[in-house]
RNA sequence: GGACAGGUGUCCGAGCGGUUGAAGGAGCAGCACUGGAAAUGCUGUAUACGGCCAAAAGUCGUAUCGAGGGUUCGAAUCCCUCCCUGUCCGCCA
């Protein structure tokens, strides 16, 4: 969530921040009623001062009167009991004004709260306006130079020009290869759900832990396994409720008699950044590097009829993430972003993959981020069909590394102490290591053989048996 | 899932319904002592929000003893609900 002394003092740069990512918040009605619950609470405090203030003098005094009273008779006693009575009835004015303040701030706070957490992290100044992913601006492209184990492949030329045959769909290539089963899949579990069969199985594991073991053998962060049946709370602190409440499944267990429901989460963003919420961290621990491999739901609700074929939109898949906290500084941020995206991108080139960054446009940002930037992989079997019946090729997400700010973490409440023993809210960032099945869609129709085979890039081979190829 | 026992500050650990942000200890920091250290002594050691202040420092107020609600003039202390931890039993990857 955001600051609200920022906010008071410079509510433009939120007005602009919603306007650009095109929400819409009622800034002003959250100003008007922060205004009044501050102004209720100052009345509400001084009450409360003059409470605890004649309670301090009015206790010890009944206390000792009570204690004369247990032995005192006729007259002294009735005089003891007038006197306390007295006493007592002092503060009641005040507790009655405390009550009605009381009531009051209760009143319209749930408002002011729900208002507060949905007012987005304005996007950094120097994201590209824009109302769509259609206004991303592309920053570089990348294509696979010919290597010892595959040859060139330059994404302005068709498939066919390239590689000298008509590609297959990842689709056909699966079905071709028995590497997934999509009816058995949606017999047990519906529409996008799908059984990984065989090497298609292990294609998947190999893909997961060659991503894993570069995180941390190569950029050395710490693995981590995580929840990924979670609490409203963690949902809430990481920034995905509530305006994503529609996107994850919800386990209703406050029905069958527990005193708390759960959700399943959609990404290991909310398990890695969960561990550390409401902790203040020493400067040494930072910056922290987790990296997770964990199984993540998504309901899609609102894509229905969107890709839904294939591996590409599905409800349950597995993806190795990757998140940086680091301290509030805005270079040392940018300067993981980077790092981060290298991690990714060494990763594609491992495997062969064509890929483009897009900088995502103010309106493509999500409420947490203030700066995004999208991985996106060459699917042959995407896009339009060309005049020769074959898909042209497209590129499609497969990646996406965002900038938080302290957005994420002053939700979950994660600080450290700086150097001047102060505590500050830290800032987070998180970044797709890989996402399978949906990786698998480029790796097998990239490396697709004019036979039929699929060959397996070199780093996944020794995940696979020393496998060089499918079929 | 059942039966008990618990949940207090960085940690351990007291706490009678009334000057308890909270005894006592440990740790940590500063100072003193020392040639230096140990030992010892003294001092300090939470967070959030709000007020005062140009700001910082500081200071004042409020809240926080697992969470929320209740009783009361007043709750760490009493009552209710939930969460969590431990032990035993049951079940089980």
């Amino acid at each position: 969530m955001i600051d609200l002394k920022q906010l008071r003092e410079n509510p433009d740069r939120f007005r602009a921040g919603c306007r650009d990512k095109g929400m819409d918040v009622d800034v002003d009605r959250l100003l008007a009623l922060d205004e009044r619950r501050r102004s209720i609470m100052t009345k509400l405090e001084d009450a409360r001062a003059e409470q605890n203030r004649l309670g301090k003098e009015v206790g010890p005094q009944l206390g000792k009167l009570k204690g004369q009273l247990k032995s005192a008779t006729g007259d002294a006693k009735a005089a003891l009991e007038r006197e306390i009575a007295s006493l007592e009835s002092k503060p009641v004015a005040l507790k009655a004004a405390v009550q009605q303040y009381e009531q009051e701030v209760a009143s319209f706070e749930p408002e002011w709260k729900a208002l507060w957490i949905q007012v987005p992290q304005p996007p950094a100044s120097d994201v590209p306006k824009g109302s769509s992913s259609d206004d991303n601006v592309e920053i570089r492209r990348w294509n696979p130079p010919k290597s010892e184990w595959m040859d060139a492949f330059d994404t302005s030329k068709s498939f066919e020009t390239n590689r000298g045959f008509k590609p297959k769909s990842h689709t056909e290539l699966v079905r071709d290869l028995r590497l997934v089963d999509f009816e058995r899949g949606v017999k047990m579990s519906g529409t996008r759900h799908y059984v990984l069969t065989g090497m298609g199985m292990r294609l998947h594991q190999a893909v997961l832990r060659y991503a894993l073991d570069f995180m941390v053998e190569r950029r050395g962060f710490t693995p981590m396994g995580v929840p990924v049946i979670v609490r409203e709370e963690c949902m809430v602190g990481t920034g995905f409720f509530p305006a994503g409440r529609e996107q994850a499944y919800h386990i209703e267990e406050s029905k069958r008699g527990a005193g708390a429901d759960l959700f399943l989460t959609g990404t290991g963003e909310v398990g890695l950044m969960g561990i550390h919420a409401d902790e203040i961290l020493t400067l040494e621990q930072l910056p922290l590097k987790y990296t997770t491999c964990s199984t993540c739901f998504r309901r899609e609700a609102g894509a229905a009829g969107k890709d839904t074929a294939g591996l590409y939109r599905i409800h349950q898949f597995d993806k190795v993430e990757q998140v940086v906290v680091c301290r509030a500084d805005d270079a040392e941020s940018r300067a993981w972003h980077g790092s981060m995206l290298q991690s990714v991108e060494l990763i594609l080139q491992s495997l062969g993959i064509p890929y483009r960054l897009l900088q995502c446009c103010t309106g493509d940002l999500g409420v947490k981020n203030e700066d995004m930037i999208d991985v996106e992989s060459w699917m042959p079997g995407r896009g339009e069909i060309g005049k020769d019946g074959a898909p042209t090729g497209a590129y499609g997400e497969t990646h996406s590394a965002s900038r938080l700010g302290d957005y994420q973490c002053r939700r979950l409440n994660l600080r450290y102490r700086d150097e001047n023993g102060k505590p500050v809210f830290a800032y987070a960032l998180n970044n797709t290591v890989i996402a399978s099945p949906r990786v698998l869609i480029p790796i097998l129709e990239m490396h697709q053989q004019k036979d039929g085979s699929v060959v397996i890039p070199p780093p996944l081979r020794p995940y696979m048996g020393g496998a060089t190829k499918i079929g």
